[in-house]
DNA sequence: AACAGTCCGTTTGTCGGACAGTTTCGAAAA
DNA sequence: TTTTCGAAACTGTCCGACAAACGGACTGTT
């Protein structure tokens, strides 16, 4: 019976149009990177609003990366660099109670992907870097195999050190950043992984073979590498038993119990 | 001459320290989604900070997703949803100045793979979505070959349509999730593409091969079609000389020039 | 019984002002 | 020219206040 549909009413809280307008700015290039942002007095005078209400703008644009704080100093334009959105996607990851299959599923399209192009394009000191993540988890083995307590904490961070080295040397930002959450949600999984089957030598030799493939900048090589090293993880994983299918919040914090066999 | 070195000494501000707080809150699942958040003075009192600390806080909560507020009503915790990071990732690529070729690289490893996936988990109404989303384009596509004046903006939408349902019902919310940003930063480029070269025909049978493809569960034929279809766009890239290596965000402004030659 | 109107306590959005602790920056001193 | 020092500017935090909007209860009308 209604003639017409009224568009939804909507009147944005003057903080965010503080937001908004401060995030133009700086889109168009008017606010440089780098550049302090204005004080808040003065954007308050500027908007015709209220310093708390600026304040409350500029938290949103600390949040999206947009402004950096560094201690009580005047807060700066800055990117929003790959770490901090990398860091919500995770959270978000876990909150949508992604399974580990997904995870897996999509780092073994990711993974190979970033391994071939990193040989492509890799320079010296990409290679420096690996070769010395390489190293630090040589020695971690190595004490590792001589009887010392297990230090799963540091080699998986070398592990994911290594991956992300290759994210960051692979010419490819796009693949990079969609990487980056997938890397930090393996970690709890690696760690309980490791624990249990001391796979380590076979982990670091992935590695070596991987280092040796983007030397000699062979991308098929370096892809099917990668693509074993994934699929070891994956076999790694059925082998402790946890479940495919489970959310993975669960892995994250350590309470998972063995998958329910049938 | 010092004995000991001490780390650095850092004080978050209030405001942050109130926006760890409820983030753990919501994380360990004390705050549930859909809840409301708890009133700011009643925040204020239990946390001994002020009204306009709290607020502060909860608006670093608002702009990481957790919090969604929607009119005067009460803030309610919500889950950060997939756009709401895509668009801040997409910003961030642009800001980053990213290339067409990461971009479009990217995408020849991300579309496949969620086109294989879909053809695995696509259900009867993912494969109605996409029916529509074809016969929408198909009508559009009479038109402009009827003459009429091209609207290239529905069309491009439609096409990016298409390729969001596939990951929505491709089973895997990571690769969603990794899909989301590359995709609204393709619309600009489509836009012009499709003004200049008109290729409104090829697009939709492509879908439609990948449509059927899908129905048929054939995974493997799925993948190769959408293969064909990103490497289509690649050459009509090319033939619109737009330059490959040129920074993005020129193309999404629309101030791009043709390739300088050589 | 369904619906419009009214009233009220609660909560958010915004404002103004205030003050301590830092940082910034230019002037004075070495 | 470089260093030192002090004032000005700025951020972080607090306090108090008020309008507008919402949620809900209660009432009267149809």
């Amino acid at each position: 019976m209604q003639e017409h549909e009224f568009s939804r009413i909507e009147r944005a809280p003057a903080y965010r149009l503080v937001y908004d307008a401060i995030e133009r700015e700086i889109l168009s290039g008017k606010l440089r990177v780098g550049d302090p942002l204005p004080a808040e007095l003065q954007l308050a005078e500027q908007f015709g609003v209220n310093r708390s209400t600026v304040r409350e703008g500029i938290r949103l644009l600390e949040q999206s990366g947009l402004v950096e704080r560094d201690g009580g100093k005047r807060p700066r334009i800055s990117l929003p660099h790959y770490l901090d959105l990398a860091s919500s996607a995770s959270r978000a990851l876990i909150l949508h109670s992604v399974t580990f299959r997904e995870l897996w599923e999509a780092s073994m399209v990711l993974e190979p992907a970033i391994a071939e192009s990193a040989a492509r394009h890799i320079d010296v000191n990409g290679l420096a870097e690996l070769n010395n993540n390489i190293n630090a988890m040589e020695a971690n083995v190595q004490r590792f195999e001589a009887g010392a307590e297990a230090n799963t904490d540091e080699f998986v961070q070398l592990d994911r050190g290594f991956h992300e080295i290759l994210a960051k040397f692979g010419g490819n930002r796009v693949l990079a950043l969609a990487h980056e959450p997938v890397t930090s949600l393996f970690i709890p999984t690696g760690q309980i992984i490791l624990q249990r089957l001391k796979t380590y030598r076979r982990v670091l030799d992935a590695h070596r073979h991987i280092y040796n493939c983007l030397k000699d900048k062979d991308a098929a090589k370096a892809r099917t590498w990668m693509h074993r090293h994934m699929d070891d993880f994956r076999r790694a994983y059925e082998l402790t038993e946890l479940a495919w299918d489970a959310p993975l919040d669960a892995v994250s914090l350590g309470i998972t119990q063995a998958a329910p066999h049938r």
